[in-house]
DNA sequence: TGGTTATTTAACCAGGAGGTTATGAGCAAT
DNA sequence: ATTGCTCATAACCTCCTGGTTAAATAACCA
């Protein structure tokens, strides 16, 4: 069950897109048209990509008239990160915490590690 | 740059040979022949693996003799946590530490979330 | 009833992923 | 140099992915 479920988180989070939509539901709920609005791409790709998020469990959507506003679910997200944190004697010598982690990161050498890592107009890099 | 990376780690993360080759080398280096034997597939399927792994830079392969060895590499893991714990707001509301999430995991629900979370020999289930 | 908006579905296409078998290349040992 | 082991490459197949446009569905509004 884990196994599937984490294929399915991994690859969901393999996309730029993808990330980026996770990334603006991380501020609040939108909807596919708001989801789709800042993107080059139709809508219906931005609606094949939530069936990936949705089928990988992270986001659901409700209903509101017409809409079906896309919420982000936490918890494929943290069986993705228990499953990384099990590598953290290697990828984390000396740290004991992600606060360390991400400072040392943003300190160094990253400025796209976060909830705005692509800009969905910059998708091709 | 960290966008493509991602976009390599993540997908190289998205299937369970990968990640059960990944698990292998968190325990020691191993050569292509030791990593392809507890599969079912082809050697050549195993090889194919291994040069995802190493395009996401997960994997680092060194000479010894005709053999290659791989090795883990640390990085691609570090960003990709990273990545993830931008998120922990909504995935660990109230844990500080991963170390809290893990354990509460590890009670909780999941029996798989670690370094043997596919058998290579049950990969189907 | 018809029209507008929001979203999904269908049909299609190019390209990549993941597997196979067969072959080739590199190194070692006899 | 021939054999044997390790690993990679080539050629091929099938299926999935990610995108397109056009049409269908669903809910509101008039």
């Amino acid at each position: 069950m884990g196994a599937e479920l984490l294929d399915a988180t991994f690859a969901a989070l393999a996309h730029p897109t993808r990330r980026a939509i996770l990334a603006r539901l991380a501020r609040s709920e939108a909807t596919v048209t708001e989801l789709a609005e800042p993107f080059e791409m139709s809508q219906p790709a931005i609606s094949k990509h939530l069936r990936v998020l949705e089928r990988a469990g992270l986001v659901s959507r409700g209903r509101d008239a017409q809409r079906r506003p896309c919420r982000l679910e936490a918890r494929p997200l943290r069986e993705a990160t228990a499953w990384l944190a099990d590598y953290r004697d290697y990828w984390a010598e000396s740290y004991q915490r992600l606060d360390a982690l991400l400072d040392e990161l943003q300190a160094g050498d990253s400025t796209d590690v976060a909830p705005r890592p692509e800009q969905p107009d910059g998708t091709g890099g």
